[in-house]
DNA sequence: TAAAATTAAATTGTGTACAATCTTTATGTA
DNA sequence: TACATAAAGATTGTACACAATTTAATTTTA
């Protein structure tokens, strides 16, 4: 029974027993309020949804804008490194990156040491975009709200949760 | 300046003042690694691939099994309500109802009040299929791991983020 | 060294997501 | 009542996201 309870919000009378009286309570773990990841999954839509406006004037999606992060930093990349960084594969990444190329922000070409890699590289272009980009995270931190500790907080625990995986 | 910080971690030194000594502190902020939305939106996918494997036995999507959650509460909703739940649009909602239609969990007809709405009504087999998911928010849980006060906090900060949209 | 195994991308196919548009039905108003 | 407006879904088009497969290059190993 416990292992059924971890999932529900906290019981309100804090005593983690189900009411007699209600008879559907052995399904309490199935409503959509008690579910823990669905605000997880529906906050990250979300937040993509306000990049996609605060992106708009970059000619970015936000996946498009994290595999920039990424170059700005790194210059250089394979699709694998990149893949790594970003937790994406080369079904992704391969059309994204394609379309980064066509938008004059990367070059795409087979790496000389080891032909199965693709070594992505950031242009002229792509470094200007960056002085673009610096207004970005301020907008979007002070869209999403939090204080100080509530990001440390919120940070702390979703990297909890991704080293499980 | 401030306003920039706030989607960086905590400066390692605390003083919130930029080495002198670094160039590209100025760049900080778009660092992969100092977003707090990354791991907000890696986590969210993680959590996603970890319910697939547990909904495979249910023959369900994550989207199809949190469509499902509302339907095994309310029974019979309109496509607009079940889209204000789960914050999706028609055009989510209509391909992936269709879909659960086809598996014989749901039925979809015109309400006779207003035939602008679409009634969604679950079927004995989706009933049925109520019970084979009891288990599933146990072992997601398990499979996350946070403590009950990790949860509590996670919850907290998120409800507070969809409060601002 | 030749064959087997591994690795890296690309490709294919399915399923979301969502903006924008279209169609139908219902409602409000002159 | 006619007409404008609004509301509800469906449709269209773009962009992920990822499992599974394919192709080519590299590495391992018998």
């Amino acid at each position: 029974m416990a292992v059924l309870q971890v999932f529900f919000r906290c019981n309100k009378r804090g005593d983690g027993v189900a009411a007699k009286s209600s008879q559907a309570d052995k399904y309490d773990c199935l409503r959509l309020e008690n579910q823990l990841c669905f605000p997880l999954y529906a906050c990250a839509k979300e937040i993509v949804r306000q990049y996609k406006s605060q992106l708009a004037g970059l000619d970015l999606t936000y996946t498009q804008y994290i595999a920039m992060m990424v170059l700005w930093e790194h210059k250089s990349v394979t699709v694998s490194e990149l893949g790594n960084k970003l937790y994406l594969d080369s079904g992704t990444l391969t059309p994204l990156l394609k379309k980064l190329e066509q938008k004059g922000f990367v070059t795409r070409c087979r790496c000389q040491e080891d032909e199965r890699s693709v070594c992505v590289k950031i242009t002229e272009a792509g470094e200007e975009l960056k002085e673009k980009a610096l207004e970005v995270p301020g907008k979007m931190c002070s869209c999403v709200g939090l204080s100080d500790e509530e990001k440390m907080c919120l940070e702390r625990i979703l990297k909890k949760i991704m080293g499980r995986f």
